[in-house]
DNA sequence: CTTGCAAATTGGAATCATTCCAACTCATTC
DNA sequence: GAATGAGTTGGAATGATTCCAATTTGCAAG
């Protein structure tokens, strides 16, 4: 259960936060390892639980403030799903979630560019966006939950 | 200011809560009313402020009461950008929203059904949605503010 | 008409995720 | 090894929403 970064992920939170001048800490590489280990789109609450297994003196604070950091400097996004908790998805390529009723997993949905692309295109003129965001609400038939290790 | 239905808009209210077996009340009348007065995606609170208007004595308990049971039997959607308050939207049509960072407000994005079958379409084998969700958010050169009477 | 009932409304308390804050810790610089 | 500033911490504050117990209301039955 000890959250460990590999060469490549430490480097890329490192140069990370180096762009908007902030620095690697112990609770920030464990907060990000939590992300990382297990891709389910945890609350903050899960990810404290997570993270304190390895840390057991971190602070709920610090888990806000770490999430947010992230967020900050383009590490994580933040999903919301109608008023639950938000939750913290490391996955940067574009997607869209999809919201299990029945388990309240959230499920990532690949997207194409061209549907990007075609959902830019119905904004009438004068309308700039810089974010998109799809969610989806339904039933799954879980998939095997294949690893997410990282 | 005060705030009355038209024939239609009180047939249409009338029947979708007999649906589910509830019925017209003076309140439910006038959350309805301004909700179809100005489609600006109001806030609980803002319906709350005009609502008093025409009837001093409405308690914000019941507006939430009233904007529950509209969702409930589908006389309303409830719209939510990021962790802000819920917003309420009486447009039926399937649409998006484009939330201005610049302003706050809130525009509905008419939603061809082409798009809405394209999406359907990258959901993979096994996952079932009853719902999507698509949220903008950027800047838009503000539409000047066409008549949103009803 | 009264009376009785179930639904709806009301004001205030409780909840709960998130934000705020002031004190404390740590790493780094002089 | 004192000063500095960012980062962390625990607890208090916030604010939207939900909950609740006490009325009030609209009807229906007698
Ligand atoms: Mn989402
Ligand atoms: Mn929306
Ligand atoms: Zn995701
Ligand atoms: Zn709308």
């Amino acid at each position: 259960m000890i959250q460990r970064l590999t060469e490549h992920d430490r480097e890329n939170l490192q140069e990370s936060l180096a762009t908007s001048g902030q620095k690697v800490t112990a609770q920030r590489e464990i907060v990000f390892a939590v992300l990382l280990a297990k891709r389910d789109h945890p609350t903050v609450e899960d990810v404290f639980q997570r993270a304190r297994e390895s840390m057991p003196g971190l602070s709920l604070a610090t888990v806000y403030n770490c999430l947010e950091t992230f967020v900050g400097c383009g590490l994580v996004r933040q999903v919301n799903h109608e008023r639950e908790s938000t939750r913290y998805c490391p996955n940067l390529a574009p997607h869209a979630h999809f919201r299990d009723e029945a388990t309240g997993h959230v499920h990532d949905i690949e997207l194409p560019p061209e549907i990007i692309q075609s959902l830019r295109s119905i904004l009438p003129a004068g309308f700039n966006s810089e974010t998109i965001e799809i969610s989806f609400r339904g039933r799954s038939q879980e998939t095997p939950p294949r690893s997410t290790s990282n």
